[in-house]
DNA sequence: AATACGGGGTA
DNA sequence: TACCCAGTATT
């Protein structure tokens, strides 16, 4: 058995790096080492593919070119600016985080590690990466990508994901830093994962660190690293209604389980049961002090999370009388029509609107 | 240790 | 359809 050179020796970064400089991506947050650009990619780039982010971040970009715009504006305005990308907790945090850095970032972003964990939605892997990036402090990632790359590598046969995996990640992940070009070397291994150490079909032929590979030389890459448990689907009907007062759109919707489940408290018994929809919309509406006439629109929606597949029922109902909470995403409680009525709407709530109005319907959610 | 949190891309 | 994606916070 020949002996094989292992990802912790200088060869690697080398090796790694080179094909870095030849193939990276073009991407926008890497136009320079700005830390502000880099961690609001970083951010947008949680669970959140490439192609995705890019014209979301070019646009938030030019709506909040330095950490001091963002932490200007108001919350609202972030958030309607987040509109699309999903996990708004993220927009939220960056928000609260951008206001608590803004007052120490007059010569440009800190660079103290210690600052920067305690901002929220500033996990282990943002502080390594933007710091890495920034500041090219040798700080260490594991994301999906070398979860994947670090898997292989070693041929990690249990499972990374759970509680001994992640610590031999991270413990990997900080082993097999260079030290230069940290930041560099982060990206690479990521890069890596995106274009060639792929979940199906490694294109290991191409790989410039083939020959680091234990996976490789034992040819297990299809099963390393091992799949995850199957996620069971659960389907799931909600009722929503939409209040027209005042010339406005209101959506008004009931949340799907768990918690918010116990902050609205309308009986889950009623989908399982034969009661209509319409009457499970009306008792919606009464349990909510609202007095509203129901013109019986039907619309039928598919709003996609992680564990459930929701079925959305939506009327369309005049608001004649009666004060009422709206829930939305986060546990949000809105307790004012201008509060509601500026709060950005999901994908499918959007899909609702336009077809409202496709239908000669006035909606002016956002007029 | 599990679960919540979105929406888009892809075979 | 089912899985994947530059994770973090909460329970």
């Amino acid at each position: 058995m020949d002996l094989m050179s292992t990802p912790d020796a200088p060869e690697f970064a080398t090796a790694l790096l080179a094909w870095f400089d030849a193939h990276q991506r073009i991407l926008p947050w890497r136009d320079n080492r700005d830390a502000y650009r880099i961690w609001v990619s970083e951010v947008m780039l949680q669970q959140t593919q490439v192609k995705t982010v890019i014209p979301h971040f070019e646009r938030f970009l030019r709506r909040f070119p330095t950490i001091h715009d963002l932490s200007a504006a108001d919350e609202q305005t972030v958030l309607r600016e987040w509109e699309g990308l999903g996990y708004y907790r993220r927009a939220k945090h960056l928000h609260q985080a951008a206001k608590q850095l803004a007052p120490l970032s007059t010569n440009g972003l800190p660079s103290d590690p210690k600052t920067w964990e305690e901002l929220p939605g500033v996990g282990r892997y943002i502080l390594g990466a933007v710091l890495s990036q920034a500041f090219d402090l040798r700080l260490p990632i594991v994301e999906a990508n070398t979860i994947r790359v670090l898997s292989r590598l070693f041929a990690y046969r249990d499972d990374p994901r759970d509680t001994t995996g992640k610590k031999w990640l991270w413990q990997t992940a900080e082993r097999i830093l260079p030290t230069a070009r940290i930041g560099d070397f982060n990206q690479a291994l990521m890069e890596l994962g995106a274009l060639v150490c792929t979940p199906d079909a490694p294109a290991c032929s191409k790989c410039p660190v083939a020959s680091f590979c234990a996976a490789n030389h034992l040819g297990e890459q299809a099963s390393i690293p091992m799949a995850p448990t199957a996620t069971v689907i659960e389907s799931v009907r909600e009722v929503a209604v939409i209040l027209r007062r005042a010339g406005r759109m209101l959506l008004v919707q009931r949340p799907k389980t768990g918690r918010w489940a116990d902050m609205w408290e309308f009986p889950r018994t009623v989908l399982t049961t034969d009661e209509s929809n319409d009457q499970a919309a009306g008792r919606l509406l009464t349990e909510q002090g609202i007095t509203a006439k129901l013109d019986c629109q039907f619309h039928e929606l598919r709003h996609g999370v992680t564990r459930y597949r929701i079925q959305l029922a939506a009327w369309l109902a005049d608001h004649e009388a009666g004060e009422f909470a709206a829930i939305g995403y986060q546990n949000q409680v809105w307790t004012s029509l201008e509060e509601l009525a500026n709060y950005p709407v999901s994908v499918p709530q959007r899909q609702l609107i336009q077809r409202l109005r496709s239908d000669g319907r006035s909606v002016s959610l956002f007029d």
